[in-house]
DNA sequence: GGGCGATTCTACGCAGTGTAGAAGTATTTC
DNA sequence: GAAATACTTCTACACTGCGTAGAATCGCCC
C-alpha cells in the first residue's frame, strides 16, 4: 500500500471522521479551515482528492455537479492493514507479537483476550 | 518514526541478519551483491549508512578503520513500533484491533492467546 | 612522507507531495 | 440559447527524500 503524505492523511480524516458521507471538495476545505485553521485553494483539495482516487483511497460520486468523495475503506480497515503489513514483512511473526503485547496497556489487553475468546 | 526507503530497507535488513555483529559498508556491499545480485558502489552504502544513522537506525563505532555499524534495534523492535505507531492513530483501538485479529491466521490467534494468559 | 584504502562532501536526477493558477467544461439563469 | 457562474481538470513549480556515486579529503602503514 503507498502511504500518505501529511496533507493527504489530513484529508483521509475529515473523510473518515464524516461518517460515510460523500463529501464535495469544498465541504473538505471548510472542515480543515475549521478544525485546524488552515486555508487552502479549492484547487488544491481537488488535486489532492485526485491523488488519494488515484492510489485507492477515495472513490467519487460525478453523477452530480460538486463531485462528492468518500473513503473506500474506513479508518479501521486503513490500521488494521497498515499493522498487518508490517507484521508481514517480520521475518519472525511470534516475537514480533510477543514484543507487540509487551507495549499493551492492560485495557488493550484485556480487549484482546476477549476477543481471542470469541473467535476460538 | 521517519520510515525507510528501499535500500535503506534493504540495508537494515542486512545489518538485522547479521545477529548483531557490526558490520563495515564492505560487508554489506557483499551482502548486497551475492544474496540480491545489486552492485552497488562503496560509497552509496556509505550514504545510506550515514542517513540511517542520522535518522537514528543505525550506530556507528569509528575507532577501527573500517567503521563498523549495526543496527540500534532488532527488526523485531522496529516492527512492533511500526504496529503501535499505527494503533496509536487509529482513534478506536479496540475496533482496530479487533479488525487486526480477524485477519489472522489461527497460528497467530494462538501465539497471542498464549502471550496474554501468560501476562495475565 | 608517499601511497592507498576508507570516509566524507557534494551533487545530480527522479519521484512524491503541497500548493495553486489558468484553462476548460458544465450548469444555471434570464 | 447566450452570458454568467460554478466546478473541475491541466499544468506547473518548489521542496524534500532517496538512490546513486564521483571528487576531495583523511588517516594509517611502510
Amino acid at each position: 500500500m503507498s502511504s500518505l503524505g501529511e496533507l493527504e492523511r489530513s484529508v483521509m480524516d475529515v473523510l473518515w471522521d464524516s461518517d460515510r458521507l460523500a463529501l464535495t471538495a469544498y465541504d473538505v476545505q471548510e472542515h480543515l479551515e475549521r478544525e485546524q485553521g488552515r486555508q487552502l485553494a479549492a484547487t488544491t483539495l481537488l488535486t489532492v482528492l485526485s491523488r488519494l482516487e488515484k492510489k485507492g483511497f477515495v472513490a467519487s460520486d460525478r453523477s452530480a455537479r460538486p463531485h462528492r468523495y468518500r473513503a473506500t475503506a474506513s479508518r479501521v480497515d486503513h490500521v488494521a492493514e497498515l499493522m498487518h503489513e508490517a507484521l508481514g514483512d517480520a521475518g519472525d511473526r511470534s516475537a514480533v507479537l510477543a514484543r507487540f503485547v509487551g507495549g499493551f496497556t492492560p485495557e488493550d489487553a484485556e480487549v484482546l483476550r476477549r476477543l481471542l475468546a470469541g473467535a476460538a
